[in-house]
DNA sequence: TGCAACTGATTGCAATTTGCAATCAGATTG
DNA sequence: CAATCTGATTGCAAATTGCAATCAGTTGCA
């Protein structure tokens, strides 16, 4: 799982950076799920990745310059993640991944909502993320006005939002008349 | 090599579709290098595949629905490969991978200008070389005034003046004084 | 006619990668 | 002081990978 350097091709490279099953995946979770700790990202994930691969693939994102580490100061074993530019940048491929592959393939409605607001948003939106996510982990100073609400939390209300539409669907009437 | 849903987030998916090390090269080749036969994918592949992961590549991107395959009339053990809408659409994430690589890994110059030019020309040259792309995967009547330079065109020159302006720098007098 | 080259693959095989389960030692909590 | 939480590591079976050789039918050419 290292950088082979078959060809100097940008999309070859890119691909020899995360063209594997769970680099991206790892990536998606600390960008759109924001995790930030090894549990997080192994109890949490839905793919179920198993703990040696996180590990593997935790030390070769940092290797090839996509995450950082450093220390918890609430607990002397704990590790914090942290994205660098290099991933940050990674929002409009996300973006673009999430828009194709919510047209073509069978997605689950409640995982593509966030597909979806990010499609709509647009290179705005993703500029704004991209902003927030600098703000968090890399302590760049925020440019969205306090009040706004953060892209995290409008991607995070859509997605409860079609939860409890499709709850109420399922379960139309819950009371008795 | 097949799709697993492991959930159904588009970008897992989307990765469940081209998160290996060939797929996309398969698809890069066949947009941006004009390939349609098994051989010239095979011979002129920069990154030196091998034929039995060609052949198995080619029939899982039929299975998924990228490509189709038809008989070539020239002759009958000859079969031209089609891209599909499906992977026609797959040009804003090459474009967008193209980009990210370009400037965070170690490209070659003649290499990625073809990035470069299709980051400029953005979302509008996008959206002619798709229509181009159907126009000879799919026999869609072209949008594109007669006349008018292809966008794999520009792309050729723009490698060619690259790969000529490079042999000038290292030889750069042909002749004696 | 005859033979080499070309067509799109397939097969055998060794090496690598994968994922599951179990385990680890140090740190913290109760 | 025992249970739990931390970020891993190890053993192992299974799957995947890539190289080399091979295949049978088709074609071009002498």
């Amino acid at each position: 799982m290292s950088i082979d350097r078959r060809s100097g091709c940008p999309i070859n490279l890119s691909l020899e950076v995360f063209g594997d099953r769970w680099s991206l995946i790892i990536l998606r979770d600390m960008i759109f799920g924001g995790r930030r700790h090894f549990r997080e990202l192994l109890n949490f994930s839905l793919e179920g990745i198993a703990s040696n691969i996180l590990a593997d693939r935790l030390k070769r994102l940092m290797e090839l310059g996509l995450l950082t580490k450093a220390d918890d100061p609430s607990h002397k074993q704990k590790a914090i993640y942290s994205l660098t530019e290099m991933a940050i940048t990674l929002v409009p491929i996300m973006a673009q991944l999430g828009a194709w592959g919510r047209v073509w393939l069978p997605v689950s409605e409640e995982l593509s909502i966030r597909a979806e607001l990010l499609e709509k948003g647009g290179p705005p939106l993703w500029e704004q993320f991209m902003d927030e996510l600098r703000h968090e982990h890399l302590g760049a100073p925020s440019k969205t006005p306090t009040g706004k609400p953060t892209v995290r939390q409008q991607l995070r209300a859509a997605y409860e939002a079609v939860v409890a539409r499709k709850a109420e669907e399922i379960r139309p009437i819950k009371t008795e008349a």
